[in-house]
DNA sequence: GAGGCGCCGTATCGTATGTTACGTATTTTG
DNA sequence: CAAAATACGTAACATACGATACGGCGCCTC
């Protein structure tokens, strides 16, 4: 990656005339604030004018003002993504750090919950939790094992759980059967497919509550859906990750669990007779 | 203490009306990047229209769009100045803690990754890195998708993948074409399937490599196992957890993918040239 | 099925913002 | 010390940004 903003300043600072410095300064004393507001505040808080505002920034490589705030902008991003003070593990343990790929998962889980919110958890549980709604469940291509795994749960403790399976033509004659108090829920994440999102807007038309597990660029149908959880999926791998949605759907199912224990708990004993 | 924005929304989600929840959840998926650009870039990620935008904004209380993009920026100020009070949950836990489930479910992730070493990794990506080599994948009720998961992935990059479904006596007939050279990929938890544990003997008496994913009280196919990876599967749930286990998976198939780079990355553009 | 209400996007408007030209002040150089 | 070059701010400008008015559309109610 290139120098970030703050080393590029202490690099040229010196080159520059005295004003530019002055807003060089402000700039690196509340880095990196200042520069997301307008040019005038800028130029007020550094004391200069709003000319050498823009001549420091252009000194700086950036055709113009608005260029210079996207590269903070990102560069802060970039930083809240991976707050790397976190490594906390007692390196006596021999191996000093574990891999890349864990921490960034790891830490992909974490931002996930962080995102979601208790309430919004409830009521997807709510709505999962309805025994007399039909609940289907699909997902992509990659995400598609995570519908299943649910389902694999759900069934067990609910009726009328049913994972959509095998060709798009397939799931629309399912439509059918889908209403106004039914649920949908969808796995759907980088490359969104077509084929989801159209099958999500006919769902929604015929008034399917959608529930969307998606990545934090959010599928079209987000659109579309009800509820939506928003998994961290970039790691240092060649694929995306969907152990954040994994997670997620672990945790959703217990509390479903939980919340049918009394209606399932019967269930799951006339099921063992049955065997 | 004012509320942050994030819970702010959270708080108020729910009397949104469609367009301006999709403005919530797109803000929060990427919270809080987004709404330090434009009126015109937010609505645009967020697929709405920018009067919706303004909209949204009025309804969390501010009087215009610069109000909240200031009250954004004074919290990252305040977030990058104390890094380590990072806001932790917007989910009022009351007693500021994540929920359990969610911290046993990464405590077991790290302890499951602790016990499996670096050279048994490279091993087990060895063995499913040869693709003349036929590599099969099975698992038992609920943790078939995570075999499933892995199947997706390994068939993209190499050929010879073939995930067994359908019914026990359908596995059997595939026995045949199991040699020496081949590998079997098992997931196993409790309650161990003795479907699966004969299955894997069977297979054992042919020759075949076996690698077996299973809890940490290791299911009896550990007996034919060439490679054991033993999975932390508690969490305060009425259910057994296969996270760790799925990211594990997830690991391997990062591993194996770079493994297989030049061989698999033709292989790709040819895939893709089919569409 | 008709009427009313609320949601949401299109189009337009005023303005705050970044930008530029230019003239004065300051420093540099021979 | 004079003359040139550079630095800097004032002021005018154009763009693009946020704000608003309006009309259509879907949804619910009766």
């Amino acid at each position: 990656m290139a120098l970030s903003i703050a080393e590029l300043i202490a690099d040229r600072i010196d080159t520059m005339p005295a004003s530019e410095r002055r807003a060089a300064q402000t700039l690196i004393a509340s880095y990196p604030m200042i520069g997301l507001k307008t040019v005038a505040d800028f130029s007020m808080q550094a004391g200069v004018s709003s000319p050498t505002i823009l001549r420091f920034v252009s000194r700086l490589g950036f055709q113009n003002y608005p260029e210079f705030q996207s590269a903070l902008q990102d560069e802060l991003a970039a930083q809240l993504q991976s707050p790397l003070s976190r490594t906390a593990s007692p390196s006596s343990h021999g191996r000093g750090e574990a891999s890349p790929m864990l921490e960034a998962t790891l830490e992909n889980i974490r931002e996930t919950f962080r995102h979601v919110s208790e309430k919004q958890m409830r009521e997807i549980v709510m709505l999962l939790s309805n025994p007399r709604a039909k609940t289907f469940l699909i997902g992509g291509r990659f995400t598609d094992p995570v519908a299943r795994y649910m389902a694999a749960h759900l069934t067990i403790i609910r009726p009328n759980v049913f994972h959509l399976t095998g060709q798009e033509s397939n799931w629309r004659d399912q439509l059918i059967d889908m209403g106004k108090r039914d649920v949908l829920l969808i796995f759907d994440i980088r490359r969104y497919q077509d084929s989801l999102v159209r099958f999500a807007e006919k769902a929604h038309q015929r008034g399917v509550q959608i529930v969307l597990f998606t990545d934090q660029w959010l599928s079209p149908i987000a659109r579309f859906a009800r509820h939506v959880i928003a998994g961290r999926t970039a790691v240092p791998s060649p694929w995306d990750s969907s152990s954040a949605l994994f997670v997620v759907a672990e945790a959703l199912i217990g509390e479903i669990t939980r919340e049918l224990e009394a209606e399932s708990a019967r269930r799951i004993r006339e099921m063992e007779d049955l065997r």
